[in-house]
Order: C-alpha cells, then sequence, then structure tokens
DNA sequence: TTAGAATGCCTACCCATTCTAGGCATGGCC
DNA sequence: GGCCATGCCTAGAATGGGTAGGCATTCTAA
C-alpha cells in the first residue's frame, strides 16, 4: 500500500503553516486543503497534527485567531499572521534552506 | 548563543548515517566525523542520537557491525551498509527529494 | 609525570511533534 | 431521512533526537 503523500518531517510543519497563512487569513480546516494544492497534493496534513499545532503557533505569538463567517456563510476560525510570526517564517526557511543545503553537500560527498 | 549547527529534524539521521557509510564501513565515533566534514560543518550529530540510531538501524538490518581494530589501533565497532541498507538509503533519499520538492512547491506558490 | 583532551562506546531520561482514532455540530444534496 | 463535506477539537501512542551523564583507553602538553 503506497501512500499518496509523505509524512512530514518532525519540525516542517509550522513552516508551511505560516507560509499558507502569509498568504492571507484562513481558518484550520481551509488550511489543510491550501497546504494540498500549494504543494500538488504532495503533502497532507492531519487534522489531528494541524490543530494542535495551530494552538502552539497562537500560544507563541505568531497568528492570532477570530471566529468569523466564511464565504458560504459558516462559521469558522480564521487565523492571521502576526508581525512575528512573519519574522518566524523567515527564521524557519532560513534554517530550512541551511538543512537543505546541508544535506545536499553530503549527498555530493564522496 | 547562537548554535553552529541546526539541529536535525526528526527522521533525517538515518540518511545521513546510510549515505555516510555508502562511501565505506566505519565506526560510531568516525561517523559523527564524517558527517560533519561532508556537511562543512553544518550539521553535528550527538553521540546521544548516534548510537541509539545505529542499535535501530543494525536491528532493521540495513547496517551489519563488527568488532575490529582502527587504523591506530584502537577497538572499535565497524558498521557496514548491507544490500538493503543500500535499497533503504534510495528510498529515504526519494523520499527526501519529494519533501523538498513539495516544499519548494509551496514556497513558490502564491 | 601527570592532568586533561581526544577517542571510543553506551544508557536513561527528557522533550517536542506528528499521527491515529476517535468525538461533535452544521449544512447541502439525493 | 441519510450521507457526505465542512468545520472544530481531544486523548493517547509512537517516534526519534537531545541532554547529560558514565566508563575505558591513548595521546599530548605542562
Amino acid at each position: 500500500m503506497t501512500k499518496a503523500t509523505a509524512d512530514l518531517l518532525q519540525g516542517t510543519l509550522d513552516m508551511l503553516i505560516l507560509k499558507t497563512l502569509s498568504l492571507g487569513a484562513l481558518h484550520g480546516y481551509g488550511i489543510i486543503q491550501r497546504i494540498r494544492q500549494m504543494s500538488d497534493e504532495m503533502l497532507t496534513v492531519e487534522q489531528g497534527s494541524l490543530y494542535p499545532a495551530l494552538y502552539r503557533i497562537e500560544q507563541r505569538g505568531w497568528v492570532s485567531s477570530d471566529w468569523d463567517t466564511n464565504e458560504t456563510g459558516r462559521r469558522a476560525k480564521f487565523y492571521t499572521l502576526t508581525k512575528s510570526g512573519r519574522r518566524q517564517l523567515e527564521v524557519e526557511e532560513a534554517s530550512w534552506d541551511r538543512l537543505v543545503l546541508a544535506v545536499t553537500k553530503m549527498r555530493r560527498a564522496t
């Protein structure tokens, strides 16, 4: 049984959430869908991973949330990236790049 | 206090170990050094991460080990990549590539 | 010569994060 | 009415990397 999507590596989810929100405020369920489509269906985030992650991220001040109504008239909790969240996104992208670079070096080594 | 090296993402260590051993058998302490130098000092694996990882990896049949003597005459436990380990390395490199690709797509998305 | 650094292996415990597997409510559609 | 999609949430398991020790041997510098 081949999985359609790879498991995330631990530590990447925050970056993906912050990146998603950097394109505009969104509610949890929508974040999952947006990550799927932005990654061409390669990444799937489980609800059981997302909601605790959102909680953590909000505690750290990287997002703020408000209950609102979406375009179809349903209540949903919208998350907005804060200034500090935007900085955090840069930090996480930088260390992601750093790791990818390091692994690339390793892969090339002989 | 800035860290000289980033923490690894959970799930990358096995790949790094297997990759290192794909260049030739080596003992634990040497694996740590080789990972450091192959990554241009960007990656540091702690002993407390490495030895349990080697144990796991050996249990899974990806490496085999033998006590031997190194070039300086000291006893050390040398790990050798098995056939199955070589396949596993390919698998892990493929899913690493897949993840990097997916994240790259996400980063480019608007 | 002797202290300490480097080499070498190992373990117990901590900690963070993701996944599995549920639960619940509402709304749209057949 | 029944089912699926949308929407939020939680408890607990599993994973795996880090911290912080312990131990023995060899090399090196004061």
